[in-house]
DNA sequence: CCCTGAAATTAGGTTCAACCTAATTTAGGT
DNA sequence: ACCTAAATTAGGTTGAACCTAATTTCAGGG
């Protein structure tokens, strides 16, 4: 039932969770114009977000995130972090080059790349943007 | 005017790069079969292909990969086999799982990343597999 | 030499994602 | 109570990736 999201709901995600960064709900006007996008076309899209069980709706209000919201943007915010960290760090990538390379891969990376990158790094507490990177799952830790 | 390959298009790169190492052309009913498709898109497909250069055609006949096509799957094919090795060799995973995790990324592999994993694992010529390795740009040879 | 059958292509259509513009609805402040 | 800005719904469009049902083409057997 869940049905898997879309990439372009990924970036939608992503934007709302740091329009969220500010406040603790936001509008479909906000997300629209942070995607380059009519205000129509977000409010579907956020309508279809909180059909899939990521966000939290108030209609007339405006969205924030859901537990699995969290969980999405954890993992996708994970990927993005650790992945940039370790082509920054062990590749030798600049920063900016990191970022942008962690940009085109995080919403494909799996869980297995990115623990083990993660491990070989010590578990890094934060990327080199100073951002902090969220917790894996237990797994990651055990040897 | 070239425009860009969508996911699946490169799949269907992909499957006709195997299907020609044991023939020098192959026909839409072969991609079909290859692709779980019906004949009529594969040819659809095909012609796409052919027109975004990836594909050299004599129609009713069958398809080769052009120059452009041979690229196209060499980048791929690279990066798949750049990433199963490293993440093999460095990363610690197995093989198998190696292997899965480049198919997924494959498709959206910067060339900094795969040709600075090359770099480190000292520009391997055969993947675990024994596979050959497509070489990088020159730049990938530059310290 | 034609004729037929298998393979290829074209015609015409569906579904779905991601957009849009133009209504329409609604909640909140004066 | 009213007005307006924000949100939503209505109704479309486009393009990717499929499909089934014609139709076309070529190559080999009679």
């Amino acid at each position: 039932m869940p049905s898997r999201l879309t990439d372009r709901e990924a970036e939608y995600l992503k934007v709302i969770f740091n329009l969220l960064s500010k406040k603790d709900a936001v509008g479909s006007l906000e997300v629209a114009s942070a995607m380059g996008v009519s205000c129509a076309t977000a409010s579907e899209t956020l309508k279809k977000l909180y059909e899939k069980g990521m966000l939290r709706r108030e209609p007339w209000r405006g969205v924030s995130l859901s537990e699995r919201g969290i969980m999405e943007v954890n993992r996708i915010l994970r990927n993005h972090r650790v992945f940039e960290t370790y082509a920054y760090e062990v590749l030798s990538i600049s920063l900016e080059d990191a970022c942008e390379c962690a940009n085109r891969v995080e919403l494909y990376l799996p869980e297995k790349i990115v623990d083990s990158m993660c491990r070989l790094l010590g578990h890094p507490k934060r990327c080199p943007h100073k951002n902090s990177i969220p917790e894996g799952s237990s797994c990651c830790l055990e040897k």
